[in-house]
DNA sequence: ATAAAAGGAATGAACGTTCATTCCTAATCA
DNA sequence: TGATTAGGAATGAACGTTCATTCCTTTTAT
């Protein structure tokens, strides 16, 4: 096993079992055991489980944007745009659940509140694409002039809300209720 | 301090430090501690400390319905209605922060995904008012004719995500600002 | 005086982390 | 080329800590 290699399976049992059970149900003895690789190894790699848990986050959501990025189109307008953003960020939770439930995990604990405050503050980028998305139909009257807090609820809210339900198995979503539901949020949030 | 007191104490302490720390950011000896209690006392009330934390829910949700249902009038028409019940929510989790951060620590734990499955699967009471006004909606054509869990979502989603913002201060809800956000949602589900 | 309630020190299990040791690879020497 | 050895990656038993729970003593109430 190479040495990048070993790094890589860590990462990926962290991924599984956090998912799955969360922080305290995954210890560092049993990522080590799911990773096939010694309890100590895990801290060559990582100095210790919050730079685990926070190195895993950063990688996930680097992976979030080129996808719902993918095709997107500035010049189309904003109700398109929207529709696009939605579903595809939609459509990656239910394709990639691991990946969904372990950012629900972080953000529905300390790490994850902490890191959300540290954005407000610094005005940080990253949903930048939602923001620009939001301001532009505020200035355009296309969409309700709320704070922009209040509008990502509306759109979120619901999105993470049903991607959760699918994937605890409470429905079962296709490709037509993906999209109404995006356009049901489109309908909270215009004019 | 007299029988029913000490307990009332217990579950007072038990409140405040799972909303503020999560489940495992309050021992229970931390929990005797602010209850000026033995620790031993706790397991003379409860039988361990997952009886608590279920007690404790259910004590919450059992709080809820009441506030919610004042002064509900099952006649009106449904927009109306919708709104009664979504800003009586909204107001009771923003005057009662302990509550309304002790509910999400439960759903998005373990407890409370099993305690989820339950409910879907056996049909059991409790949105049973949401339930009614959806189903009503959807047959009288006001509402979107989607799956239950979706218009829960549409609903839910949006409401419970600025209620989070808020008490994390990342907005200061008014008034004015809840009646639009409970009315976005309603733009969200209406047909 | 007796029983019930309360208290908190004691217990043992589970956890994150460390560190002395082993193992593997590859450089060095004959 | 084959044998020897150095270096660092990997290991997992062991450690110290934390926690839920128990158990025995003390206090309170009758």
């Amino acid at each position: 096993m190479s040495k990048p290699d070993k790094r890589d399976e860590i990462v990926r049992a962290a991924l599984e079992l956090i998912a799955e059970n969360g922080f305290h149900g995954a210890p560092m003895a049993m990522i080590a055991e799911h990773a096939n690789v010694g309890a100590g190894t895990i801290y060559r790699y990582f100095e210790n489980k919050d730079v685990l848990i926070a190195e895993l986050y950063q990688g996930l959501e680097a992976r979030l944007y080129p996808v719902i990025l993918e095709k997107y189109a500035p010049d189309k307008p904003l109700r398109e745009r929207f529709l696009h953003l939605g579903t595809a960020l939609l459509r990656y939770f239910i394709e990639n659940p691991l990946d969904f439930r372990y950012l629900e995990q972080f953000h529905n604990s300390p790490y994850g509140v902490e890191y959300r405050r540290d954005k407000m503050l610094g005005e940080k980028e990253g949903c930048d694409i939602f923001r620009d998305l939001f301001e532009d139909g505020i200035s355009q009257q296309v969409i309700k002039d709320f704070p922009l807090v209040i509008l990502f609820a509306l759109s979120f809210g619901p999105l993470l809300a049903v991607a959760r339900d699918h994937i605890l198995g409470f429905v079962e979503l296709d490709e037509a209720l993906i999209t109404w539901t995006i356009e049901a949020c489109w309908d909270g949030i215009r004019r």
